[in-house]
RNA sequence: GUGGUCAUAGCUCAACAGGUAGAGCACCAGGUUGUGAUCCUGGCGGUUGGGGGUUCAAGUCCCCUUGGCCACCCCA
């Protein structure tokens, strides 16, 4: 065993899943920046405060912070997520508006760690602030989606929900606290102990025991004002507007306290999985505010990496995929020839990978065969002698060929295929 | 944080009711007189996660500990 391992949560992202995450960033980057999103960087840490505005009756802050006292005495936190961050960016450099950036990067939640649950996970996202549009929900919204569609991801299913206004949702929160207060020891224990903390929260609960109850708890329409029901109206229309598929679900509670109005969650389709939540986001107009910037409307959505790449290893699709090399040059003439080949065809542009150690000819052919490269390059004596290079197909069925010294790295660009 | 479950070679796993650890794959070498992927032969490889205990004897039983996984909590 060895003398160290990562910390519980933490993990090495290797070859060639890391190459697949970086894809995924890619695509995502490409997805958002050809709707005007540029992209943010924040610091991992902040100061406690930024968070503790997510609020304080959630458990991202209360209880899964990672924070501590650095040098100079100031409380620090790693961030738990990048919505407060980019807020407080905001608030900081005051840039025009809408603003409309996007994210990408890791955050840590001190919490038991489980599949496609970690301590550091990553995630990214985009936000926006400075507008209200309904048809702005419309468009982050469809920007995930069309997110998915370029991963290749079918099976997954939007639910959307509106909180309403801060006072909508704060009456809402009182009929919830008097209904399931009312209802006594009929809702579990567990339950009866979110309640005090958080009302909106119990709608969340799996508990079995509870589920009667929630079905027949007040919702949340009854209680949107006129303009929160218009603005949702709006966005439904929107939605549909854009094919794109969505169910309403009432009950849906997103985990942090500063979504006001429009809210949404990515669900992937596997079974049995408490960690279907692939992503979700929502309005959160007063953030900005909490952080001591204008009053401003925003919303935005996250999503995370981790489970999204286990939803496509579940559909099978956007499968890590090993980098594909040219040519793998064999020498076994000392070595001396491969440096200088390998230089030469890289700076010719072509990918190129070469063997060590002066290993025999057979070792050679083996790491050229594991490498994937379309060509193995071989030079021995003769060849040396001669001032040729053997060209050798290591796919396909082509034969091997004698190729002056000098013409090596037009054959290659000359042949992308076998032979 | 609470509860459950698991931990044997680099990887996937095996070892009857306690009797001093084995296979496949991978890796290395040879068969092949310069040429991989196939085939054959051989080799390397483990203080059975760590610590303690019971026993003549522990991978196997007990305790502690570390880590993974699952459920709850909650979320990405």
């Amino acid at each position: 065993m060895p003398a160290f391992q990562t910390s519980p949560g933490m993990r090495d992202i290797l070859p060639p899943e890391s190459g697949r995450w970086r894809r995924f960033t890619d695509v995502f980057a490409d997805v958002v920046e050809r709707a005007g999103y540029g992209q943010i960087v924040t610091p991992l840490l902040e100061d406690l405060g930024v968070f503790t505005r997510i609020g304080d009756a959630t458990d991202v802050v209360t209880k899964e912070m990672y924070d501590f006292v650095d040098k100079g005495e100031r409380h620090i936190a790693l961030r738990p997520e990048m919505t407060a961050s980019v807020c407080r960016a905001f608030a900081e450099h005051r840039p025009t508006v809408p603003w409309k950036v996007f994210y990408s990067g890791s955050n840590f939640r001190y919490e038991k760690p489980q599949r496609g649950r970690y301590r550091q996970f990553d995630q990214v996202g985009i936000e926006v602030l400075g507008a209200d549009d309904a048809f702005l929900d419309v468009e982050v919204i469809a920007l995930a989606s069309e997110f998915y569609r370029r991963l290749g991801l079918r099976q997954v299913t939007l639910v959307v929900n509106s909180l309403g206004e801060p006072d909508d949702r704060a009456r809402y929160v009182e009929a919830l606290r008097a209904y399931f207060t009312a209802a006594g020891d009929r809702l579990s224990e567990a339950s009866r102990a979110t309640l005090e903390r958080n009302p909106l929260r119990v709608l969340d609960s799996k508990r079995e025991r509870d589920q009667e109850l929630i079905a027949a708890a007040p919702q949340i329409g009854d209680f949107h004002s006129p303009e929160a029901a218009a603005h949702f109206v709006a966005v439904l229309d929107g939605l549909r507007t854009l094919d794109i598929e969505f169910t309403v679900e009432p009950k849906l509670v997103r985990g942090l306290d500063y979504y006001r109005r429009t809210i949404f969650e990515f669900q992937g389709g596997t079974l049995d999985s408490a960690q279907n939540a692939l992503g979700g986001g929502g309005r959160y107009d007063g953030l900005v505010e909490a952080l001591g910037g204008p009053a401003t409307p925003g919303i935005g959505f996250a999503l995370g990496v981790d489970r999204t790449l286990l939803a496509c290893d579940d559909e099978g699709v956007f499968a890590a995929e090993p980098v594909e090399l040219d040519a793998f040059v064999v020498d076994v003439t000392g070595g001396l020839q491969a440096v200088a080949l390998t230089a030469e065809l890289r700076a010719a542009g072509l990918a190129v990978d070469r063997g060590y150690d002066n290993r025999s000819m057979k070792a050679q052919m083996k790491l050229a065969n594991r490498s994937g490269a379309r060509f193995a390059v071989i030079i021995g004596d003769d060849e040396l002698a001669a001032g040729t290079v053997v060209v050798k197909p290591m796919r396909g069925d082509g034969e091997q060929l004698a190729v002056p010294r000098s013409e090596i790295s037009t054959h290659l660009a000359a042949h992308p295929d076998q032979n």
